[in-house]
DNA sequence: GAGCTTCATAGCATGACGCTATATTACGGC
DNA sequence: GCCGTAATATAGCGTCATGCTATGAAGCTC
């Protein structure tokens, strides 16, 4: 026979209120409402849970010891609320998102671990992967967002992008390299040096291509490809090879590492970094609120990127 | 906002089972109810429990969570089912045994290790008492069940007694004793020796008192009184002296001590051990199942003593 | 895409639970 | 031992959740 873990937990509040007057109170329920769940539970179990003709009822052993377990039922209620209410603040749950390697070591890890550090409870899982992966990950439940650039008019119907960050390339280069003296850069300026390559398959690297094919540099060398950020940015400190990032990658890197973006323009796709998701799902509360996040704090970094640039430009 | 423990279970039937309707069989509810109650749940708490558009149910990441609490609801609420199983077949609880003391010590306790080895569950209170202490125990709920000798006219009107065994006394002495050998035993016979006396306090001190006026021996002397049986079966042991006892206490004392109890004819009050409660309160299972196996044991006992009566008759 | 499986919805009956008002019963003080 | 007070139980009524069967809709599998 099942007990109504609703009487277990009315009678554990009596038990502990001492009274059931008290109880009924503490539940915020009226008091003839738990006299009648407790007469009902009684009856169930056929057993006396209070001692009977006693005034501040007080309860049998077996009350006793059911009330202790009708506690425990309400821990693990109230606990399921909270964990409930935590969720719907965004503050629990597990996340996954996924994303182009450039973008997410750049620029995204860091504003997640700014995030995770005001909610401790959200679990990220941070994968990585271009359009394709992405787009399949999103679709089959896999993945909760994207994050990696796109073009607007290559967004699937089924799919929706919100914009994060300009996604203009730069060259990129040490700081102290031989071309961030010279002024008035050229195609022959550019040609000695090596290039670093992001992964064939990656966008990136079919920019590098475009890039350098818009300012005339069809054939290039390439002396490191393959790598994550971490290892470009360590190939270009330590030598002169050039290579092709995007802007905002770039300008959070100098704030540790000694890189420098050559001001050559350069055609570049007309993508955004941006928040890929599917369109009709409801996303969880958290995801919500790291797209929230995200946001903003790419709106920051693209005011003082434009900042920069400006000054940059007037100094230039 | 609290949730519906129910519900909860539910869940975690789901998740456990791995799809709806192999939940809804689990738990003996069709499938349509449960469907509608995780609806509900659903729409309370206003977040997913399961991915949309999936046909094996498979539960989201905040409707696992739920479900791990929710399953512990289920253990919590099973163990109070079973509590109350054991209860009610008295396999479990607390039993509070008043009882006097010599009857206590000689007689009741080992049958009560006997109940205990069988019912391993049953905590069992025991204490020592006379008539009023245990009336009074009995009355505020204090005791469940009072164990002593009584006179049938004793017996208040709101309690009910039960017999258990005849209550006669019998002059006790050690094995061995001088007396024993000695036929035809009169009051001469026995006036040298010195008497062990229980507490003054007790009816079987009256019964002492009553016991050797009815053989004439209006003054006798005491050398002992005041100890429990223990330390009266010691005394007497160790000593020739003589004291009044229940022939049921002396029986089966004599399985492990030297006594003996003298072939002399006493008045005795006509008392019977018996079980004493409240007439009109429902006794806790575990109590009912102490006195239906104390009433068998008993029965058996006394079977015992009239058999060895008369042996002991036929060779006297 | 046919067929099967799985889940959701509809409709109805029953029972539990909420409340207020009121009766009953134990406790405490004199 | 009685009375006032406080605590609990009962009555009556409306609402909502839950049980069921029958049936519709949507995924999954081959």
């Amino acid at each position: 026979m099942k007990l109504d873990s609703e009487h277990l937990e009315i009678l554990a509040a009596i038990v502990e209120q001492g009274g059931l007057t008290e109880g009924a109170e503490a539940l915020g329920k009226s008091q003839p409402s738990v006299s009648r769940s407790m007469a009902l539970l009684e009856a169930r179990i056929g057993l006396p849970l209070f001692e009977p003709g006693r005034r501040p009822l007080r309860p049998t052993e077996l009350g006793a010891s059911l009330a202790r377990l009708g506690s425990r039922i309400h821990r693990a209620n109230k606990e399921a609320s909270l964990l409930v209410q935590r969720y719907r603040q965004g503050l629990a749950g597990r996340l996954r998102v996924g994303g182009s390697p450039i973008f997410m070591d750049g620029v995204v890890a860091s504003m997640i671990a700014e995030f995770q550090s005001r909610h401790a409870d959200v679990q990220i899982d941070q994968s990585y992967g271009y359009l394709n992966q992405l787009e399949a990950g999103l679709r089959n439940g896999g993945l909760d967002v994207a994050i990696l650039p796109l073009h607007p008019g290559q967004v699937p119907p089924d799919l929706e992008f919100t914009p994060l960050l300009s996604g203009n390339n730069v060259i990129t280069c040490r700081a102290g390299h031989p071309l961030t003296r010279t002024r008035g850069i050229t195609l022959n300026h550019i040609a000695p040096y090596a290039w670093i390559a992001p992964p064939i398959d990656s966008p990136l690297y079919r920019d590098l291509q475009r890039a350098l094919k818009s300012i005339g540099q069809e054939d290039f060398r390439v002396n490191f490809s393959g790598g994550t950020l971490a290892s470009i940015q360590s190939v270009l400190t330590g030598s002169d090879a050039l290579t092709v990032l995007p802007y905002s990658v770039v300008f959070l890197s100098r704030r540790t590492i000694p890189l420098e973006a050559l001001p050559l323009k350069i055609d570049h796709a007309e993508r955004q970094l941006g928040i890929l998701r599917v369109s009709d799902r409801q996303l969880p509360p958290a995801v919500r609120q790291l797209t929230t996040f995200l946001l903003a704090e790419c709106q920051r970094l693209q005011a003082r990127m434009d900042h920069d640039q400006q000054i940059t430009r007037r100094r230039g």
